[in-house]
DNA sequence: TTGAAAGCGCTAACAA
DNA sequence: TTGTTAGCGCTTTCAA
């Protein structure tokens, strides 16, 4: 391993001479010495140490990506192929900006905590998680925070979130719906939280602001896996009479969905239609084609990265909630029944 | 933050007796200081600093995952739920015996070296990358290095992999196809190299046994991105009645297909069979479902890790060139054409 | 323009 | 059983 002070040794400079080349302190040293040093360098193959480093100044060059992964073999393969895609787009920001990723699976504050003081990190990207868990990250930590896809409650908004409008985009293809003569449309979701209660409630503002009735039983909770979903799409299907369309919080669930339909001779969407939400692999990997809002995870991966480098040179970010926008894709899985 | 040197001092013992009691050398200090230093550690929350711990001893608890990763925004949207549930699982694994996990996206050898050494990786798992990238890697490197899903050429068995048995694997399901009266066998990959080059031999293998000739055109590269898929689907289709059979590399090949013969209002399988090979999500979401070859990649995941932890402590290892096996899955995209 | 020296937090050899 | 000390590689202040 070659270190800094061989190299001063060799070129008879000091150790302080050659960091200051390294790190661009140019005034400070004459050019004669800058060529030297740095002919050295290269001749040498030096490659700092970054946990010298990290250790000498406060800082690492590293982020922490926190994520809640589908832990649990066989349980939760959601592959979620937006998770999946985030992933890859933050990894190659982060490493294009010269700082290192650290993958951290984790829903628990203190675990958290502890890894991004063992290891100095700079900054935070945290993925996946709820509101409650993400609070009290802010709490605990005192380093930048960057969060995907989290709704707070308290409208304290001094959060650093990167979201999508997912109330007005719900809304949006509920509206379509509606244009498209349907008014019993049944909203499907694993849950009603965060993410998922923004896009029931968009889909609530549009059949309200359409003096649709809203019905508490046309909205269904996915169930847990394989089984879960089954048993949810076998209630929905001894009702299905009475929708028309079905509304879900996920283009993963709608091709199941579809699939499940088909599997039970109904057809979409001449039976049933059928949207859903993101415009992931499935949605287009499904016949019927999956009418849905179409969401750009790489966007949001970038964005997120930005704003933790803003937060780290001590920027002041002027939105500090950025919500991102989505597209209505028609596709084939909703039919005209105006008549 | 909170030091060894704060611990001591409270304590009024020495920083070496802390550092004993915390890595339990417990025979070298009497159970007195050491449950009063354990209390002192719990009071204050003592946090060690990874980056002090790494420079003083020469290792860091940091294992890289170096990944090749669609870092291309549109292209290679081929979201590989393989690689998703993989990095998963690595991390999940990684973190449980007390590791970090570096994710690091990249092909270049000495980029990935310079990662290695800057931050002192006590190892390093390999995904997706090529033959002669590993190979690079293995010189450069002097730390324990294990591959998933690669193949060497020279059978020089040097090299730590987890893979899987592709040939035989393959071998299996083209036999399979074969029972069931299909002699007209096309094989689609998007390349013949390394893991693919496996598979299409253990097809070529099955047809030569039982005496089928295996034609040159029989073979289909597929084309790169959606335009490339449906390029070279257009080809088969032109061809469509040559084949009763189409084996496909992977899943999403395979998934991607049977949706296209729906466009084209083909009936799989009743006009034509077809199989896959990793039994992913794309399986079991599509209809028909995919008779496909079931690989686990947990279990890839976890052997990986397994064999770095094993080399890092300097264990011997037995089986350097780890092969799991996969299962055969008879779904619905396969028809029976004996009379 | 350059260098000496102290220190980041931790470990480990050695001494007491 | 406990403590002293040097040092890991780098940065940074301050002096030359």
């Amino acid at each position: 391993m070659v270190t800094i002070k061989q190299i001063a040794a060799e070129l008879d400079v000091s150790p302080t001479t050659v960091s200051n080349v390294i790190h661009g302190n140019t005034k400070e040293v004459s050019p004669q010495t800058i060529q030297r040093v740095r002919k050295k360098i290269e001749e040498l193959q030096y490659i700092p140490n970054m946990n010298a480093r990290s250790l000498a100044r406060s800082s690492s060059k590293m982020i922490g990506l926190i994520i809640r992964y589908p832990t649990m073999e066989g349980k939760n393969v959601v592959q979620d192929p937006f998770n999946s895609e985030l992933i890859g787009v933050i990894e190659n920001e982060v490493r294009k900006l010269g700082y290192f990723l650290m993958l951290y699976a984790s829903d628990k504050a203190d675990e958290i905590q502890k890894m991004a003081i063992t290891w100095n990190v700079d900054g935070i990207i945290s993925l996946g998680l709820n509101a409650a868990e993400c609070r009290k990250m802010k709490e605990n930590l005192k380093i930048p925070l960057v969060f995907i896809d989290c709704y707070f409650q308290d409208d304290d908004e001094s959060y650093t979130n990167v979201g999508l409008k997912d109330r007005e985009c719900a809304k949006r293809i509920t509206e379509y719906l509606i244009g498209m003569g349907h008014k019993k449309i049944a909203f499907l979701a694993d849950n009603l939280v965060g993410v998922d209660y923004e896009r029931w409630q968009g889909y609530r503002e549009a059949l309200e602001e359409h003096r649709i009735p809203v019905q508490k039983d046309s909205f269904f909770q996915i169930g847990f896996g394989t089984a879960g979903i089954i048993e949810t799409y076998d209630k929905v299907f001894r009702r299905i009479s009475e929708f028309t369309a079905l509304f879900f919080a996920s283009d993963y669930y709608a091709s199941f969905a579809v699939n499940y339909f088909y599997d039970k001779g109904i057809r979409v969407p001449e039976d049933i239609s059928v949207v859903g939400f993101d415009d992931n692999i499935f949605a287009r990997n499904t016949r019927p084609r999956l009418t849905t809002m179409r969401q750009n995870p790489s966007e949001k991966g970038r964005t997120a990265v930005a704003q933790v480098l803003r937060l780290i040179k001590g920027e002041r970010i002027p939105v500090l909630n950025i919500r991102l926008d989505a597209e209505l894709v028609i596709r084939d899985s909703v039919m005209d029944i105006r008549k």
